[in-house]
DNA sequence: CTGAAAGCGCTTACAG
DNA sequence: CTGAAAGCGCTTACAG
């Protein structure tokens, strides 16, 4: 039996070239942009029709340097927050003629430099990345030669554009919020081991020192069970009255705890947190959180690595979006 | 002031040649699997190092007529079952030293076809993609001159190797388990223009059958919010003891019409349906759902792909991957 | 095992 | 506007 496809024929641009009665160079105008009269693009369309000619784009980018792709790490893409990002780029990219390839790097130091090493490689017009703080810091002493834009995170001081969500302000907010809704007695859970939750930590801090409180942070150790960490502080003599979870896990680590220790919310505790996923609205009540504008960062960090890739010797940016609170029921006064 | 990165010094494979004494092609067999002499080898990968080169893979790929890329075309990178799949097969990519391109069609067939005419020029060694019907349809007809694997829909019979849930096994298997907690007037909501709803239609009501029930199987039109179509089940003169909802979605909207109706689940109602997203652990009661392996359908396609690579003639294949039932309280006995 | 040469399929100065 | 020629940076027969 023989096989149904052949062994491709593989049409080039001679062959088109040839069918319309031109030169190659021809046909090369007649796709891209070079000048040419509209009698010979039109023969050179129908030629390209009637061939099948599909252009060979590893020939293309060899001979024009440019790649016309972007690459995208992002260190879970399981992870909400960095698919929300990671859409917001593919369709950016799909609107600019740009292919993305994505990385993820599962939070291993070791993938990212494997993937760091491919970018270049594949010569990628930019890159978008999310990097660990390992990787972060490594950043400053790489020579990475492709234009950057860190997501998440905003790596080595002054080096690389950047967009994250302000998260001084935005745990500020959250603060503002409970203390509105009477609340004194607030205490704070964060990611030990994250910039993120350090951030969150400070506007934290700052907010209750305005309203002249004490700021009660925690910050958790990532090999802590997130609901062990919350049980913990709800179980000590001066529990308090207000919770606020500086992530998803923290958050839904202290919404577990609290069904285990048999607190109703809000009534026994008010309970807010970060990033509005899907299950904050559908628990009950609702839980307070915020969020984060996935779309805009996205979008944003395109819009970085575009205005970079126009004039690399502007000054680096860093832009910091604000959260958005979506109010729920488990803040709502008692 | 001047730029602080130089033009690109663009290192080649002749530069290493020169600083390692040795030929062009000698450079190449040293970083390919060429024959070389490990002295040899041992002296280029020096030169490679003292020099910073980076291999083109343009011009590799160019040359070699080897791609080592895999498309991924999904239809939203957002939904968390494209998201656990993207997952599984960026990872086997990952391990197999291929890079991925990923393509999210947003359900549109005008961008299927955009990236499917861009998967091949870019000449990817295969295509793993979630076709839209509309798309599954047309590629009967499209010559698509790329290895693909079909995941969540087969497409047209006998022509692509496919890896989908067994949808039908799924729906039976959550009959009879309300069968056992002694149900008997079970609804289920299918969506209407869903080959998948169709299959786990079919599968819910040959288990209802094999029961001796009557099935009262409800197609929901995509115009209509899931959560009115729920309702205005529950609010019929003869309203079921159990709901099938059968995607997330329609569950979503059952969950919150029982809330609007005021029942109690698994009281008055019992309540399951599909995908076992985070959600569905976290509202109260439970939910019972049937589990995508995700990560094993991400994996078995690749799976498909490197055995198709290896084999072009053999015959097609659609793998059929069991759920995984996860029993909560919404359909506890009552 | 090693080198010199050809060529992958395009685009782009260079002439006309 | 059009064509002939060169060359992007590699790999791979082809000799030795």
């Amino acid at each position: 039996m023989k096989s149904i496809a052949p062994p491709a024929p593989a049409i080039g641009i001679k062959d088109v070239a040839r069918a319309a009665g031109v030169a190659p160079a021809t046909v090369s105008r007649a796709l891209g942009k070079g000048p040419i009269s509209e009698a010979l693009r039109a023969q050179v369309m129908e030629a390209v029709r009637a061939t099948g000619y599909r252009p060979n784009l590893a020939a293309r980018r060899l001979r024009s340097q440019e790649t016309g792709t972007i690459g995208l790490m992002v260190a879970d893409i399981a992870n909400p927050f960095f698919t929300g990002v990671a859409r917001a780029v593919e369709h950016a990219a799909f609107e600019a003629g740009l292919r993305v390839i994505l990385c993820d790097s599962d939070r291993d130091p070791a993938r990212e430099a494997s993937y760091l090493q491919l970018m270049q490689e594949e010569r990628v017009t930019g890159l978008i990345m999310a990097p660990t703080r390992v990787t972060a810091q490594r950043l400053a002493g790489l020579a990475l030669d492709v234009p950057t834009v860190l997501i998440d995170r905003a790596g080595p001081p002054g080096l690389f554009d950047s967009v994250l969500l302000d998260n001084g302000e935005a745990a500020a907010g959250l603060v503002d919020h409970l203390v509105a809704q009477g609340h004194t007695r607030i205490t704070g859970l964060f990611g030990e081991t994250s910039d993120t939750g350090r951030a969150r930590a400070e506007g934290f801090a700052s907010a209750m020192a305005r309203h002249g409180l004490a700021p009660d942070a925690r910050f958790i150790p990532a090999t802590t069970p997130p609901t062990e960490a919350a049980l913990a502080v709800l179980r000590e003599d001066a529990a308090p009255g207000a919770l606020l979870a500086a992530n998803s896990l923290l958050l839904l680590g202290a919404l577990r705890a609290t069904r285990q220790a048999g607190l109703r919310v809000p009534r026994d505790l008010a309970l807010c947190g970060f990033d509005n996923e899907p299950w904050t609205e559908l628990v009950e009540p609702g839980l307070t959180v915020v969020e984060q504008p996935l779309e805009e960062i996205g979008r944003a960090a395109m819009r970085l690595l575009f205005d970079r890739l126009r004039d690399p010797d502007q000054p680096v940016r860093k832009l910091m979006l604000s959260g958005r609170q979506v109010v729920r029921g488990s803040t709502a006064a008692r």
